[in-house]
DNA sequence: ACTTTAATACTGTTTAAACAGTAGGAATCG
DNA sequence: CGATTCCTACTGTTTAAACAGTATTAAAGT
């Protein structure tokens, strides 16, 4: 399994973050949680489910009191989440991440708190970066 | 007839982000500034940009001095990125800017500069925020 | 044990992305 | 003018995402 830097898809990534959220769940919990409204077949959902089971996103366990599988994500959030950003960035904001951070936050609802929060990150990020003297552009 | 929220494909976006950063410009000059290096007929490229066409994401114009069609992007960055942005972040990121600013900053090689460049947006963006002086830190 | 309920396995359909080959046309150059 | 070159239009292939139906099987209730 060479399964390195896969790209899930959108519908793959939204059943990953509910996962990522609620811990290891049914594949009828994730249905509910799915953060799009959609209507979607029991076995839609379960199809894809297996699918990303059989590329090793998730993996399945039979629960000991119920007839349903529990399906925990294989990859992290950071995994699946930073090679994304990373390539989002290099294509379309010409490798700018404050360009991408401006529009991510003006496309989203972000609130006073998240802004905190973000700039309580940005200290702490800034403060593991390599120092700046006589840096250019790598 | 309204803006379609349509979401564009890996490759697409590609073609977009060149497009964004150059201006005009011929498939060929496109395919030559691709982000990723990946080897491609010119034609595959071609089919491509003529299908955005068809979608309204790009358009054609014959240049006066050559044989070749300049391609110009229909939609804006902030029209693509901004509902991109947010989806990512509400499937992804449980509806969590911060968080998402985080993962993309981790996983970008951003530097010093853009940081800084950051947090002035993020004055700018937190003084068109809605006042809410009761809000607590949990 | 038997019936009901609910989950899975298996299979299949539809749609679109990504890629490329071929034929034909237009600009250019000797 | 003829040949070359580069572009486009058209067509087609492959692969995978997203969805769902049917049959089977396992658990739970009585």
């Amino acid at each position: 399994m060479k399964n390195e830097k896969y790209q899930p898809a959108e519908f793959e990534l939204q059943v990953l973050g509910v996962l990522w959220e609620h811990g290891p769940l049914t594949v009828r919990e994730v249905m509910d949680r799915l953060p799009d409204g959609k209507p979607r077949a029991y076995t839609s959902v379960l199809s894809v489910m297996q699918v990303m089971q059989k590329k090793g996103l998730l993996s399945a366990k039979r629960q000991k009191n119920g007839p349903a599988n529990v399906y925990t994500p294989k990859k992290s959030r950071e995994q699946i989440a930073g090679p994304m950003m990373k390539s989002l960035v290099s294509r379309i904001f010409a490798g700018d991440p404050a360009l991408a951070v401006q529009q991510l936050l003006s496309g989203s609802n972000a609130a006073a708190e998240d802004v905190d929060a973000i700039r309580q990150f940005l200290d702490e990020f800034e403060s593991k970066l390599p120092d700046k003297r006589s840096r250019r552009k790598s």
